[in-house]
DNA sequence: TCCTTTACTTGAATCATTCAAGTTTGCTGC
DNA sequence: GCAGCAAACTTGAATGATTCAAGTAAAGGA
């Protein structure tokens, strides 16, 4: 299905902020609003700030676009959805990178005891240095993730 | 080993402040700033919010509190450091409860592919009703996790 | 006890995000 | 194809957690 049909699909409607927002944000590579809105802008001319962040939690509610929101760092927003990838993030630009799950279906994202919640998400983190950066501070080996 | 001595352990010096600090934290659930900053000000008068946000830092920094950052919540602390426990967070009333790793020592929790990043922490939180809000809202039986 | 460095105070600034009120536009029914 | 209504968009302002800056106070080694 296309942009057009999923936005009607999620019961929402169609735009051409809202089809802008969704080709940027497939086009790039976790976007943060800025970014978004400067992409956005670029394909059909000025669009308020507002209007982007509105749409993005539109979408987002409608299960058309994923919300990432690091620790400390300005939400960025992805179109990969539905499925079970985690995220990479370099501490020190910034980058995120996807991750498949490390067990297909997540059975270790099952916490021992939910201590009776109804858990219903699980969010897993990885920091660290991406490669670039690396190279910048000359890190050492990896050494293995604590949680 | 007291606060204090943990405190100059870390190269820190010992203020009123920062050991009325280390005490809330303990004996609190996964305080805000906010929190924080009332509970020092009971146990030794008068402290700027400001104290409490550069002691926080600077208690972190030296790994005497964890900081946990929910998305779309206020940073909270815990003295609870050192350890592979990870973090349940109500949607509904922003309570976080620890919760301990599924598999120990978090092998599920090294990506399969790192991507070239040097990994060095994995953060975990899971998503869901605690009891009470489950209770308000007469919320079904628990799903299981997806990632 | 002195001196340096760190911690703390007061006050202002920042920045992502949200709220509010009014206008425009997509889209359903006629 | 047109009317009407709700959703989307615009402009402008507010919010709130957190940080920055400059000056004062106090910890702790010499």
């Amino acid at each position: 299905m296309d942009d057009a049909g999923r936005l009607r699909q999620a019961g929402l409607r169609v735009t051409a902020a809202r089809l802008a927002i969704m080709q940027t944000v497939g086009g790039g590579d976790h976007l943060d609003v800025e970014a978004i809105h400067r992409g956005v802008c670029e394909r059909v001319g000025q669009v308020s700030l507002q209007a982007v962040y509105d749409s993005l939690n539109a979408l987002q509610r409608g299960g058309l676009l994923r919300r990432i929101e690091p620790a400390g760092s300005p939400t960025r927003y992805e179109t990969r959805v539905g499925d079970n990838h985690h995220h990479l993030v370099c501490r020190s630009c910034g980058r995120v990178t996807d991750v498949d799950c490390a067990v297909g279906h997540a059975p270790c994202l099952e916490p021992v005891s939910d201590s009776g919640y109804l858990v219903d998400e699980a969010d897993v983190i990885y920091w660290g240095l991406c490669p670039p950066c690396r190279a910048e501070t000359g890190s050492a080996q990896p050494e293995s993730a604590r949680a």
